[in-house]
DNA sequence: ATCCATTACTTGCATATTGCAAGTAATGGA
DNA sequence: TCCATTACTTGCAATATGCAAGTAATGGAT
């Protein structure tokens, strides 16, 4: 990444800095790509803020994957954390435009989900 | 499933016969939610029909994967397999309606990909 | 006829990820 | 003092992934 070159506002890119391949699909499933992720992004979407928020959707997300998934999340500038109180401490997360930018890569999906899971329900923010 | 009250054409479904879920999105990413699935989309939506094909994209997913994948989403519908020869008996692949109708989905991910790894590239049938 | 290449997989195994349950730290309220 | 709440962390068994090698059925070249 640093080789010693000035290119500013610019560097050269290697294979490596892509997880698998220069393709944006490949780019964007090596951030994206589980079960979880984007089921969180969705929650987001859908203005939920807070821990247990997320712990209420209906696919029961365990308390590690979702600790795990928000600091990749916030790593990968998906989301941001904010405090929402002192003592003790206690954090949210809000999407960045980054991840706020995925909405319509969601709603496409809820689209084509809506035609072939036919008995499926699009979820609002209570439930 | 089958509860012995005839209701033709349809019939009561559970939270069970969805895996998590009865959002469209859950439900999808049941079935796609992994970091190879919709790379084997993209490679059909491309063009590519046979095994060697998918072997190789830049990404080099390992034969296993590919194997368990073909089989996983000819079951789920999205694939049918058809015979291009006999002696020996040599199949390739070819997406169905529900197949071809994630192009969108495809499509609104490679525009977000786009924007915030402005160095991808989307691949061309013949990368 | 023998050898090598090709195609479409399968198998074995080490490592990584997931799912489930339980535990923890820091508080506030009854 | 005790229980509840919030936001996690830890342990561990089960499952999935990545990598290398092996297999079966053929065709083509020497």
């Amino acid at each position: 990444m640093d080789n010693n070159c000035y290119q500013f506002m610019t560097y050269n890119i290697t294979q490596s800095d892509f997880e698998r391949s220069f393709c944006p699909v490949a780019c964007a499933l090596d951030e994206l790509g589980d079960k979880w992720t984007l089921l969180i992004i969705r929650d987001l979407l859908l203005g939920k803020k807070r821990y247990q928020e997320f712990l209420t959707s209906p696919e029961h997300i365990a308390t590690n994957i979702l600790a795990d998934r928000l600091k990749k999340l916030e790593s990968a500038g998906f989301v941001t954390q904010q405090a929402y109180q002192q003592k003790p401490l206690r954090y949210q997360y809000a999407l960045t435009q980054k991840g706020k930018d995925l909405g319509p890569v969601l709603q496409a999906l809820v689209d084509w989900g809506k035609i072939y899971y036919p008995n499926s329900k699009v979820l609002s923010p209570t439930s």
